[in-house]
DNA sequence: TAAAAAGGTTTATAATATAAACCAAATTTT
DNA sequence: AAAATTTGGTTTATATTATAAACCTTTTTA
């Protein structure tokens, strides 16, 4: 049986990436929103997948606010299709 | 975004009742070839599947060896169509 | 100006997965 | 016929992970 990317086997980090690939880019609010998690998760989360290079991070400023905005890289996009891949063989889909 | 059952949510335990969804039942030793796990690990989650009610476990004697036979519950089936169900949408599938 | 909210990060804790060590019975080797 | 190995596991220890709690700084509101 194939091995499943145990980075992206979170609920949370999959939440996230599942997110982005479907955007161009989304905020950190946002994605708190969307998967409806603790910020220090999320935080924490975000830094993985960044490490990992499978997404893109950049801190900046909204106005006077701070902006923390994510976009998935192409080995994200690669690793995450792989991901896909493997499960559908544990699913039969 | 939908919760993932955390008890399927799980390399091993995933892949056991992939397995088991497919075959009328399978033992200790079928199972661990087919997943490559240890023993150790095996054992451990195979009583957690069984604890929550998706699988049985038989032990019994084949010849003169143990031999523990698994094999899914209703229950078991219900909540892998559930998890399968909650992944699509992550994977928009 | 004091209090609360926004947008996070860091640190501590609880849960999980995994492997290592172990055990008893059966089989094989010497 | 001992001794060593294999089979079929279980139990316990360890390393990783996920998660939440506590905290920080700046901005906004009361």
């Amino acid at each position: 049986m194939k091995e499943l990317n145990p980075l992206l086997h979170s609920q949370l980090r999959l939440a996230i990436m599942s997110i982005l690939m479907n955007v161009e880019e989304a905020d950190f609010v946002y994605l708190k929103e969307k998967t409806e998690s603790t910020a220090g998760n999320l935080s924490v989360q975000i830094d993985k997948l960044s490490s990992a290079g499978y997404i893109t991070v950049e801190k900046g400023m909204s106005g006077k606010r701070p902006r923390t905005i994510c976009s998935v890289t192409e080995d994200g996009i690669k690793a995450f299709e792989e991901y896909v891949d493997a499960l559908k063989s544990y699913l039969n889909l």
